[in-house]
DNA sequence: GCCAACGTTGGC
DNA sequence: GCCAACGTTGGC
């Protein structure tokens, strides 16, 4: 069992866009090495699903329910998309601050590489934002 | 709205 | 193969 984080603007297909549709194909990734994450992608693997721009926090957990496929909207090249599922949503989102102020948290690439959209996260990585995300904030 | 970080493109 | 120019992402 593999974990990873995707990222994607609420502005363009939120959480609740994504709860709604049930299920969804992960399309447009135009980058290797997102590309090359997705790829690596197993059925079953757990999602955590980030909202950039607005937000800026984890709001859900999504899971694999098809591997790697070519990716439909893409003309030309080698471009692959997920399907993912949503699983579900966090009591308590976390946030960007939380991940920076967190010393398991601030390791990731979300805060590493900011700009990369498909990153892996260690499996103490992802129980750890599933632990923030089940307290409470005051 | 600005800008830093970073990926891509194209000239040489 | 280097690097400047340019475009995009995403935080602030």
């Amino acid at each position: 069992m593999n974990y990873w984080l995707v990222k994607q603007e609420p502005t363009v297909y939120s959480w609740d866009n994504f709860y709604k549709d049930k299920s969804t194909e992960w399309t447009g990734v135009r980058n290797f090495q997102a590309r090359n994450n997705l790829r690596a992608m197993a059925k079953g693997d757990e999602v955590l699903f980030y909202h950039s721009n607005v937000g800026k926090e984890v709001v859900g957990v999504a899971q694999v329910s098809k591997e790697a496929h070519p990716d439909p909207t893409a003309n030309e090249g080698d471009w692959i998309c997920v399907t993912l599922t949503p699983k579900t949503k966090l009591k308590n989102p976390v946030t960007l601050v939380q991940f920076k102020d967190d010393p398991v948290l601030k390791l990731t690439p979300l805060i590493k590489q900011s700009r990369l959209s498909v990153m892996p996260l260690t499996e103490p990585q992802f129980r750890r934002v599933l632990k923030l995300a089940a307290s409470s904030r005051e």
